[in-house]
DNA sequence: CACGGTTTGACAATCATTCTCAACATTGCT
DNA sequence: AGCAATGTTGAGAATGATTGTCAAACCGTG
């Protein structure tokens, strides 16, 4: 059973007000900063609950740090990131998931996942930049 | 400069007696079982620079840990895993590159790279069991 | 409002990875 | 081979993210 408690929507509502992906430690301060107060085991074993419930996605930054960021659409899905500023495009795959699973049962692979990122530099960083 | 140590070298031949992807924790594990005396940390260091020069290939197992392998292929590739028992298959996803680009460019996105890994369960897996 | 299972939070515990720095090994040079 | 200069090593400390602990606070229900 999910219980709606204070700490729980604070931290939806703090991924609802986010547009780029946040690692659970920036959460946890940008809670704090807003006076919110929630421990950060909260923050990550909320993240982790919403996450397996789809409501959020989770992937890994370069480093190996856990970024959290609410989905805008809800079925299976890819980003497109800015390595400059972060802004993120969702995007979808057509032919990636066919593919992925050609692929997986000309080698005899069964139940096929797959993990598909992409980045690039924005057009506002590109023209902004050096 | 690179120095040929005699660290340096282990790591290199454990990787190449290896067929799948490992951590550096279990690299490091592997060579001390052999009676090769290697510090941690310069298995990591190693892995690192092995890493850079393009002769292995890092990628991040679910739990955000670092595995490496050796590159059997020179140029751009991906990787089909097994979740069972890790066995390894290196693709090339036809078209995926293009599709990576087209995207990209449709977002006005430049520079794009991407990020494509297939994972599921191969067959000596699935007929072996549950 | 009382109850019972949930959730919280401060802090300890893990764990992978990196840092520190003195001792050491490799390479280039003679 | 002998040597100096400089990259490398390793033991252990340090860092940092994430998870575990467990008593106290809380939520939805009867």
């Amino acid at each position: 059973m999910q219980r709606m408690t204070r700490q729980r929507s604070a931290v939806t509502e703090a991924l609802a007000g986010l547009e780029e992906f946040r690692s659970a430690q920036q959460i946890h301060e940008l809670l704090r900063e807003q006076g919110v107060g929630v421990g950060l085991a909260t923050v990550y074993r909320t993240l982790q609950s919403l996450t397996e419930d789809g409501d959020v996605d989770v992937l890994r930054s370069a480093d190996g740090e856990a970024v959290y960021r609410k989905c805008a659409r809800s079925g299976h899905h890819h980003h497109l990131v800015c390595r400059r500023c972060g802004r993120t495009v969702e995007i979808e795959g057509p032919g990636v998931e066919e593919w992925a699973d050609q692929v997986g049962s000309a080698h005899g692979f069964s139940a096929i996942e797959h993990t598909v990122e992409l980045s690039g530099v924005c057009a506002p960083c590109r023209s902004a930049g050096a």
